[in-house]
Formats: structure tokens, C-alpha cells, sequence
RNA sequence: GGCGACAUAGCCAAGUGGUAAGGCCGUGGAUUGCAAAUCCAUUAUCCCCCAGUUCGAAUCUGGGUGUCGCCUCCA
């Protein structure tokens, strides 16, 4: 099986072929940080760790760089309400992000570049760019001139004469930028400093970045020329990332990226979640409500490019099923030593993993694979129950082991681990003694037919956790959780 | 107005030419004093609609309809 992806160039899926041999260099487009983020950045973020952690699993050494944008209007803005600096509120909110993502289980990028770290390419980028001609300096910004750049709109298929300039509604055709532009689709490199705004050097005077050019830059910069991936929020699409390619290309000649990937946007009610509109959840309060796994679930049961809504339903669902899910992964926990699990060896179960690698290499679809988890979790949960009230597993306890085996190595890569559970229940609970002693009591009382009182015990057990579980014959077995 | 994506059971969702994965919910039976848990069984004659290609289509083609995204804040 080969990995094949769907890529936002060409609209079709392709063979997936890195530059370098088992090598991946990838890019993903960041956040401004400027507030929390909401679940829309979880799912972006939370995807693309997922594909890359999948890239590793297959073989590739991957190199993933993620940006913080920390020069923007809005943090600007934000900045200006908390009566702080623009670099506080960048502080802020990337350590916001940081727990956020933490809690998540999304794990770290190898280097987060910010903008205003990336200074001297970025000015480096926009002079090469005024100097090949794609560029024009405009009462101290910079523009660049999209008409000179004939694969303008190669990405995001459109032509330059078929947009129409302001149909979004966002930007006023008579702005203050308007006029100095020789085209309305020419964009910002390079903004003049404006009274009180931080600003930097450079030969068009002082000022700062546009927003585009800082990934043109941090790519070139951390990765090269080309790069195998570039990902991020189909929204993103046009314009942040034609404008990229335009950037990039137009200085180095060669393809920005062979791959670019985008996420579908997590919608709600029938609208996209976004700031402007209000309708977002931030993590923060998604997580007070819902496990983080189940969270997880919620996203990679979806194939990434498409919508997702957010649903309180949809994430009890996901909850539900993560128990599930979680049972199975704790399978060894609970009855490894019981059924004699070696506990080095990690042999695998070459079938399974077969179907996961053949689900999950067509275009990262996770939900396939995870089918495949759900599966085996369910077959080990019915092993564990039937050992619980059998007192003997029924199946061949290496084939177990062998299978629970395989379904942790699959989570991991998909990033759910279970937590055993603690023991400190048990120690601040009742000793096993007491629980025989309360048992025994409670069948008394049942052969009394005094079924009040077997209740009352049975009810009292269970506030501790602890589940009884009648067997034809009078007998009762518990069980701790 | 332009560009693009999607449309599968009650809900979510995979499958992209060979006769409908999986999850959640539900139902029937076993078991039980009743529960819980568990076990067994069960839940789309059919994949938005209409035409076409084909021995055969949810899957390809054409035409509709609907939903969503983007058209310089955007994950």
C-alpha cells in the first residue's frame, strides 16, 4: 500500500512522494494569537499532529514547523482593550495555546517560528521581490502586484478576472489602502508604521510585515525552497496561501510545496465557527465539559476535509464511544497478569495492522482505521466480560495479547491512551473483606427475600464503584469500576 | 456573479464499478426478585432526484435540487 492524498493543487488524490527519501518537511499554518483558541484551531491543530505522527509511524522522519502570527491588527487591538503591548497579548496567548494543546494531547511542533523573529526574511523576501519586479513600494508600503505572476489563482482555481473585488463584504473598496494599490487583488507586504504601532526598520521606512509573507519567509527559512506538505485550514486557502505560492515562487522559481492539504472548517448550526460570528467554544470550555479523548474522537471521526458540526450530541456520542474505546486499551491493565500477558514482548497482529495501514493511507482517513480499533476493542471487551462472569477467558489468551497489543500501538498513533485507573479509590475505600463480608450480607438478606435491605447494600457498593453481579445460583461476584 | 466541496439508516460516518464498515441510540430474547452488567439476535432491498454508460453503479458521465466554504479578518 502507498500513501495516496488529496491535494488542493491538482483537486485529486496522488501518490504521495517526498523529496527526499523517507524524509518529510511540512508546514503548517498557525494562529494569530490574539484570544483562545476555539475548537476550529483543536481540529486543525489536533488533525495535522495526527498526520504527522502517522508519517512517523510509516517510516518518515518528519520536520514540522508551525507558526505563531504575533503582528497582526487584532492583537493590536486586543493590546489596545487590556491596556497592555502587543507582545504581552502574543505572550499570552501562545502560553494559552501551549496548555490548551497540552490538554489535548496535541503534541509539539519541532520549531513554532513567529513573525517577528522572521524580520530579516521577511525584508530579505519582499526586496527580492521588488527587485525581480513583482513588488512596488506605495507611500511606504509594499505591494505586491498579482498581474505579474501569471499561475496567480493556481490554487485556489480561480482567475484574476473572474473574482470580484469586495464580494466577501469584509473590506471597503475605499479603504485607505485602495488607493494606493495598482489592482485590487494586490496585497501587503509591507505596511507603513502607523502613529504609536510597533514598527521596525527597513528600506521602505519603518514598519511592519503583511501577514503572507511571514510563511513565504519562515518556510524558506526553516525548511527550503520546496517542501512536501503544506497544511492548514481550508479557509486559509485563498487568500493566505495563493498568496504564499505567489511570494515564494516569484523569488525562487520552484514550487512553494508538492502538497498542499486543507481541513474542512468545524460548522454550527449550518455556519462556519468563527470569531466574527460568535459561534465558537473555546477549548478551554469544551474541555471543562467534555474528555479530552472524546474530544479527539469527535474530530478524527470525520475525514478531514470534510464539515464537522458541533453538536452537544454529537459529543456525548463521542464520549459514549471513547468508554468503549477505552475499555479495550485498558484490557492489559485489567487482566493481563490474569491471563499471563508477557509483558516485553509486543508481538502484533500483522492483519489488523494491515487493514489500519490500508484504511488510513488513502487520504489519512481516520475514521477508517478507527473502525478497525473499535473493532478489536469491542471483541477484547466481550473477553473481558466473559472472563469477569466466567472466571475464564474464552479465547486463546495469546491471540489477546496479541490483539490488545495491536490496538494500543494503532491508539497511540491516533493519540488515545487510557489512563489506568488510580488505585486510591480502593485504598480510601473498603477493604476487600468488608466488600466479601458486605456481599455475604446482602445474599443473606435475599434469601430472607428481605430485598430492601440486598438493595440498600448493593446500592452502597456501587457509590464506590464497586458493581455486583448476580450469577444464576444465588452466587454474586463484584468488581471494583 | 465567480470558484470549489459535499449529499449514505433515528443521529454521526466509512465505502468510489461487483452487490451497503464502524460508532451512538433503539428493539426482541436469555439471565434476574427487580435492576445493572453481560450474552444472543436485530435495525438502509438500498445510498438526494432524473437520465445515460455498463453484464453489473452508492461508486463513472450528463442534467437538476439542496447544504456548506472561499472570493483580501479567517484554523
Amino acid at each position: 500500500m502507498t500513501l495516496t492524498v488529496y491535494n488542493t493543487l491538482t483537486r485529486s488524490k496522488s501518490e504521495f512522494q517526498t523529496i527526499e527519501a523517507n524524509k518529510v518537511r511540512m508546514y503548517c499554518c498557525g494562529i494569530t494569537v490574539y484570544d483562545y483558541c476555539h475548537l476550529g484551531h483543536a481540529r486543525t491543530c489536533l488533525i495535522w499532529d495526527v498526520v504527522r505522527r502517522y508519517l512517523q509511524w510509516s517510516g518518515y522522519e518528519v520536520n514540522y514547523i508551525q507558526n505563531f502570527t504575533d503582528i497582526d491588527d487584532k492583537i493590536l487591538n486586543r493590546a489596545r482593550e487590556e491596556g497592555t503591548s502587543m507582545e504581552a497579548v502574543a505572550e499570552k496567548y501562545i502560553a494559552a495555546y501551549f496548555e490548551d494543546m497540552e490538554r489535548l494531547g496535541v503534541g509539539q511542533a519541532d520549531a513554532y517560528p513567529r513573525a517577528t523573529h522572521t524580520l530579516d526574511g521577511i525584508k530579505r523576501l519582499v526586496y527580492e521581490l521588488e527587485q525581480k519586479g513583482f513588488a512596488y513600494p506605495a507611500e511606504g508600503d509594499v505591494y505586491y502586484a498579482v498581474q505579474k505572476f501569471p499561475e496567480y489563482g493556481k490554487l485556489s482555481g480561480r482567475k484574476l478576472e473572474d473574482m470580484q473585488a469586495g464580494a466577501s463584504g469584509r473590506v471597503g473598496l475605499e479603504d485607505a489602502e485602495a488607493h494606493k494599490k495598482h489592482y485590487p487583488f494586490d496585497f501587503a507586504l509591507w505596511k507603513a508604521a502607523k502613529q504609536g504601532e510597533p514598527a521596525w526598520e527597513s528600506p521602505w521606512g519603518n514598519g511592519r510585515p503583511g501577514w503572507h509573507i511571514e510563511c513565504s519567509a519562515m518556510v524558506r527559512e526553516r525548511l527550503g525552497d520546496t517542501i512536501d506538505l503544506h497544511v492548514g485550514g481550508g479557509d486559509l486557502t485563498f487568500p493566505h496561501h495563493e498568496n504564499e505560492i505567489a511570494q515564494s515562487e516569484a523569488v525562487t522559481g520552484k514550487p512553494l510545496a508538492n502538497y498542499w492539504l486543507h481541513n474542512g472548517m468545524i460548522i454550527v448550526e449550518g455556519k462556519k465557527m468563527s470569531k466574527s460570528l460568535g459561534n465558537f467554544i473555546t477549548i478551554r470550555e469544551l474541555l471543562d465539559r467534555f474528555e479530552p479523548m472524546a474530544v479527539r474522537l469527535f474530530i478524527l471521526q470525520t475525514q478531514y476535509r470534510k464539515p464537522l458540526d458541533f453538536t452537544e450530541e454529537a459529543l456525548t456520542t463521542a464520549t459514549n464511544s471513547w468508554e468503549t474505546l477505552k475499555e479495550g486499551l485498558l484490557f492489559g491493565d485489567r487482566y493481563g497478569e490474569q491471563l499471563g500477558f508477557a509483558t516485553s514482548s509486543t508481538p502484533q497482529n500483522e492483519e489488523l495492522i494491515s487493514r489500519f495501514k490500508a484504511a488510513v493511507d488513502d487520504d489519512f482517513n481516520f475514521a477508517g482505521g478507527l473502525a478497525i480499533l473499535f473493532e478489536v476493542a469491542k471483541n477484547l471487551n466481550k473477553a473481558g466480560n466473559i472472563l469477569v462472569h466466567e472466571g475464564t477467558a474464552k479465547t486463546d489468551t495469546q491471540e489477546l495479547e496479541q490483539q490488545w497489543q495491536t490496538l494500543v500501538e494503532l491508539a497511540k498513533i491516533l493519540g488515545f491512551e487510557a489512563q489506568p485507573e488510580d488505585r486510591e479509590s480502593n485504598s480510601q475505600g473498603l477493604s476487600d473483606r468488608e466488600i466479601e463480608d458486605l456481599v455475604q450480607q446482602r445474599i443473606d438478606a435475599r434469601k430472607n427475600k428481605d430485598y430492601a435491605a440486598g438493595d440498600r447494600i448493593r446500592d452502597e457498593l456501587q457509590a464506590q464503584g464497586i458493581t455486583l453481579i448476580d450469577k444464576p445460583g444465588g452466587m454474586t461476584i463484584w468488581n471494583r469500576g
